[in-house]
DNA sequence: CAGTATCCTTGCTGATACTG
DNA sequence: CAGTATCAGCAAGGATACTG
């Protein structure tokens, strides 16, 4: 992957370290892009990794396996996305020299945990979806109207 | 991740519409990529919407005012970021007709609520932000050596 | 001040081919 | 089976110029 290998400062080092002294206020942190917060923001929001993060939540499993159930992903994106949740610490892999290969996954602890907070905000997005989508449908007819106002 | 581009059906009409008896599981959503979930995790999770939801959490603020605060952003992703946070009517935006021009924007109550949610994914990352730095640097490391083993 | 429109770069993502 | 490497496509983000 030279383009992600392009990347390194994903989280290599150059990120700002900020004193805890500074994050006294609830919204402080998300003033840096370089805080934690986005990282791991980026990493759940990830197009791939939450759906492994959930598929893995029962049972472990094996790289095709996963791809599978997934489905629409690619191999790359699959294996990229299980890297970035390797190196986060909230999934394990093991390997088993065997033959033919065989490759398993499964969530850490860390990535149990992270588990329950995804689903705290699934929970609130379940509770507003209809009321999210009303705002949309509203906001569209707004601005549909003021685009084509002299359609008719 | 799901970019609306990837699916027009964002806004549109194309969009698959689950009934809520489909969701019952913990986790079953997230299995389609167009679940009311996505749409919601990618404004969220959006490289500027989570900064600009938590500088509108204390104060209304105008747009110069959102642009200097958060800086890295640009006037052109700020307007996109905002119009999003509306049409999904997390933000109010209030026009008032002066010389200048004035316009502010506030949290809506459906806002805020998220606000309260995303609070507790911070709490999550400021929690376990050591464990996945430990993580990480481990990674790498291992990375590193498997690299670069004949370096010296 | 507060946008809108346009061009350009970046980087994610997927398809393909190859390896152990 | 489980990857890795490379290339091509496209959308998102950023810079710039212009407007009300």
């Amino acid at each position: 992957m030279a383009k992600e290998g392009t990347s390194r400062s994903l989280g290599t080092s150059e990120v700002t370290v900020v004193d805890a002294g500074d994050c006294r206020d609830p919204f402080q942190w998300d003033l840096r892009e370089d805080c934690e917060v986005r990282q791991i923001l980026d990493r759940i929001a990830d197009k791939w990794s939450l759906l492994v993060i959930a598929l893995l939540e029962d049972r472990m499993m094996r790289f095709n396996e996963l791809r599978r159930e997934v489905d629409g992903i690619s191999q790359r994106m699959l294996t990229v996305t299980l890297r970035h949740l390797e190196r986060d610490g909230l999934v394990c892999r093991t390997v088993y020299a065997e033959v033919p290969p065989r490759v398993e996954y499964c969530l850490s602890p860390l990535g149990k945990t992270l588990l329950g907070t995804i689903q705290s905000l699934v929970d609130w997005t379940e509770e507003h979806q209809s009321e999210i989508a009303g705002a949309r449908a509203e906001f569209d007819a707004r601005q549909g109207a003021a685009r084509v106002p002299a359609s008719g």
